[in-house]
RNA sequence: GCGGGUGUGGCGGAAUUGGCAGACGCACUAGCCUUAGGAGCUAGCGCAUUAGCGUGCAGGUUCAAGUCCUGUCACCCGCACCA
């Protein structure tokens, strides 16, 4: 009698037994072939697993399950990124300590995740509010500052209204916060920055040697946004030099105003020469008033005003320009200033066509420019120009940019969107920034043997009006002594970002529980760097940017052994409601992965996530489909009752298997896991269709369903006594000359038409196999009374037989 | 506006060095079994009465096009006054 597929017991069983075995935990043996694959960590939130986790984590854990097999040493570990602002409000709503909200936190997601049989390496487990894990991402941020990467600065900074704490440019998305939706403002504060515009042309150039895919290449390269130009010195009526940004240094005999941004210093310092100065004020007022979205939302409408009183000189022709302000002129990019050509700028046209300035056609071959600019610069010409007349736009934009090197006017310049990160948060829940502040010292770090700087306790967390930490009401804790003069000091209050502890903690797991360093040099020279990393598309300009930068800092002072953190980078895309909308709790459309491990299995569930589409796109769940996973794997189970001795293939399903083992193992290394399964059914359908199975192909089809079911498949292992555990076994191989039938079905069209199929033996000759089409009766009456022009045979697939 | 991507049955999706479109699964239909169930088994399942027609649409190249070329439409994602 045959054991029924309790799915439950089985899951249980095993999940045991790799515990208890520590069946997955990676090997400290240097010599042995390694393999890194990583998982986002997730947020322990309160909610729980979401049934999208398990789409990236089923993924690698194929990965790395059929790599074990085939004898590598393999590290997949999982931890928690565990900071952050919901714990916070949570602990802040229910009078609970943070660090109790995560921990409770931690143990539900990991029950869940161990439910799911993941083959993490539970002995390498990292938690980023452990003060052993953070002491490491201080240290990292002490030499930051150390080589002047973390400054301070004064400046006008996201201001998240819900949050009460300032964002990075990442966080802000169309005007509102990342995290929670709600507006974000503009706010002058002092805040630590790290500087990763310094890092701007080498996160751009690594990305020439990583294998990721394209769409994350390009929204990083785009996000840095690199483009080259010139900038150009103007002198102004004043007798001030100020520079400006173009990237079209040929139009400069176009330029027929200025304008500068309302933030731009040159404006305060001529406050008694500007004869409008309250309206200029005045709009400098408005403009900082502008939340990001409004701005946006405005940012058709040119606005702007015109400096009565100070103006400009063109310095290649000497001509007077008027000097405007207006928001659309960014602070931030570039100089804060800019040369105005309307003839050849969308925003300078429009602009220009609202104040009724000038417009001076530079570049021939467009419509007339009083009707709309001409930005093509591939085919014009130069015209109006002086010395430029008759070039093109790229030998005019060089020779200008020569004239004005020559005159000590210009220089070529490189310039990026990407703008430093804003580092400190006005939370709680956060690593303490170690660094204090004392009245003669300045910002003084803390000395390297004081870390960790443990997160004080207090009363409360909730975050304050006045845009200050909660950490600032804790004065014991607050007032300190400098570590430089041992005089008076104050800690800094506020705390760093999420993001901070995931930016490394990839090189963590290659040696958690060191406490000497934040990893061993050989471990970090084995493990390094990350073979595959898998993950959400959102952090490619937030997480993956920060810990790719924070990784080159590393290897630039010599603490890490490769200048990429990640090797191979992939993304899964969402995994959707049954409505095809994003699931949420508003919605009412959330799948709860315990539901399902509870219904259908752990092993359904996996294979479900991984047969429910192309793994990059996003896919709505069905529940009616898990079904068909169910029915699969149950019908992989009942073929223990049709063993049959004998360890070879039979005949009539060799080439299948050895079909199947190709496709399996090469679609596992494409993440095609969706036409993985499809083969490993198709399989099962043609074995089911022989009515028995022999041991040597049941070995064979077990080995491949591991990765996707492992319960079910080392239970039925143990179940036929194949030896040992299907953990230890080999993965299968296959001979690529066996993978044909010897007799293959081929089509015979007639004018590339349909007309018949016959079998013919594979390796059969072009003129024998159109010979047996012609044979047929159906062809035979397609061509009979016409003219054969052409006669083709494409092998194994089908014969063409063209007539007239 | 710029950048990236996607359009294939009722549904999720297969198939791209050009070579049998719709693999695999869901749903559905019919039949069997039945302890009556939202279980299992068998068969069918793109459209069309036929010749035929079919991969967003319109052309083109080719013996042969979902796949290549030209044009066009729709949708999704990212960035967004970056000079």
């Amino acid at each position: 009698m045959s054991k029924a597929y309790d799915y439950a017991k089985i899951e249980k069983k095993w999940q045991d037994i790799w515990d208890e075995k520590q069946t997955f935990a990676a090997k400290d043996d240097y010599s042995l072939p390694k393999f890194y694959g990583l998982v986002e960590f997730p947020y322990p939130s309160g909610q729980g697993l979401h049934v999208g986790h398990p789409r990236s984590y089923t993924a690698l854990d194929i990965v790395s399950r059929k790599k074990r097999l085939e004898g590598y040493n393999v590290l997949y570990p999982m931890g928690w990124d565990a900071f952050g602002l919901p714990t916070e409000n949570f602990a802040i709503k229910n009078h609970i300590h943070p660090s109790i909200v995560t921990e409770n936190n931690i143990a539900n997601f990991k029950r869940q995740l161990k439910s799911l049989g993941f083959s993490f390496d539970w002995s390498r487990e990292i938690n980023t509010t452990d003060p052993s894990y953070y002491k490491w991402t201080q240290w990292i941020f002490l030499q930051l500052f150390k080589k002047g990467l973390a400054y301070k600065k004064k400046m006008s900074v996201n201001w998240c209204t819900s949050c009460k704490c300032v964002l990075a440019n990442e966080e802000v998305v169309n005007g509102h916060c990342e995290r929670c939706g709600s507006e974000v403002v503009h706010k002058e504060k002092s805040q630590w920055m790290l500087k990763i515009t310094d890092y701007a042309e080498k996160l751009l150039e690594g990305l020439n040697d990583v294998d990721f895919i394209d769409r994350v290449k390009t929204q990083q390269r785009n996000w840095i946004g690199r483009s080259y130009g010139t900038q150009v010195k103007f002198t102004a009526s004043t007798g001030d030099e100020f520079e400006i940004f173009t990237t079209r240094a040929d139009t400069l005999f176009g330029a027929t105003y200025m304008v500068m941004s309302p933030e731009h210093p040159l404006i305060e310092k001529w406050a008694d020469k500007i004869e409008n100065m309250e309206e200029v004020l005045a709009y400098k007022q408005e403009a900082a008033k502008k939340s990001d979205f409004e701005r946006t939302e405005l940012a058709k409408d040119k606005t702007g005003v015109k400096l009565e009183g100070v103006t400009a000189i063109n310095p290649v022709n000497k001509k007077e320009l008027p000097i405007f302000i207006s928001d659309y002129v960014l602070i931030s990019y570039g100089t804060g200033a800019i040369m105005a050509v309307p003839a050849h700028d969308d925003r300078d046209w429009e602009f220009a066509k609202k104040f009724g300035l000038p417009i001076i056609e530079v570049v021939s071959g467009g419509e007339d420019v009083q009707n709309a600019p001409y930005t093509e610069c591939a085919t014009g010409k130069m015209v109006n120009s002086g010395f430029l007349d008759g070039l093109s736009v790229e030998e005019a934009k060089k020779a200008m940019q020569k004239w004005l090197a020559d005159n000590n006017l210009g220089c070529v310049k490189t310039n990026y969107k990407l703008r430093d990160w804003v580092f400190s948060r006005q939370r709680y829940w956060g690593e303490p920034i170690p660094v204090v502040y004392c009245e003669k010292c300045g910002y003084v770090p803390l000395p390297e043997s004081e870390l960790p700087l443990v997160l004080p306790n207090v009363d409360s967390y909730e975050p304050t009006d006045n845009g200050e930490s909660p950490l600032a009401k804790m004065t014991d804790w607050v007032n300190t002594t400098c570590p430089h003069c041992g005089g008076h000091a104050v800690r800094e209050t506020d705390t760093m970002p999420q993001w901070a502890g995931s930016s490394w903690y990839f090189l963590r797991y290659c040696d958690p529980h060191n406490d000497k360093e934040f990893a061993s040099k050989e471990a970090l020279e084995y493990w390094c760097p990350v073979d595959w990393y898998n993950g959400g598309m959102e952090h490619t300009t937030l997480h993956l940017l920060y810990s790719r930068f924070w990784h080159k800092f590393l290897y630039d002072i010599g603490v890490v052994p490769n200048p990429e953190p990640y090797a191979k980078r992939t993304s899964h895309g969402m995994i959707l409601g049954e409505n095809g909308e994003k699931m949420s709790k508003s919605r009412g459309n959330v799948v709860n992965p315990d539901d399902i491990v509870r219904d259908y299995g752990a092993d359904t569930m996996r294979v479900y996530e991984m047969f429910i589409g192309d793994f990059e796109k996003a896919a709505p769940w069905s529940q009616s489909s898990i079904k068909g996973s169910k029915r699969f794997l149950e019908k992989v189970w009942a073929l223990n009752e049709k063993l049959t001795d004998g360890e070879e293939y039979r005949p009539e399903l060799e080439a299948n298997f050895n079909r199947t083992i190709k496709k399996v193992t090469e679609d596992i290394e494409g993440l095609k896991m969706n036409t993985a399964i499809a083969a490993l059914m198709s399989l099962l359908n043609d074995i089911q269709a022989t009515g028995s199975i022999t041991r040597g192909e049941y070995r064979t089809y077990l080995l491949l369903l591991n990765p996707f079911a492992p319960h079910m498949t080392e239970e039925l292992w143990e179940i036929c006594g194949f030896g040992g555990m299907l953990n230890e076994a080999k993965w299968p191989t296959f001979d690529e000359s066996k993978c044909v039938d010897s007799a293959v079905e081929i089509a015979i069209q007639v004018n590339g038409k349909i007309k018949a199929r016959i079998n013919v033996p594979a390796e059969i000759a072009a003129p024998d196999a159109i010979a047996l089409a012609k044979e047929d009766s159906a062809v035979a009456e397609a061509i009979g009374g016409k003219t054969v022009i052409k006669e083709l045979y494409v092998p194994k697939k089908l014969v063409n037989i063209v007539v007239k």
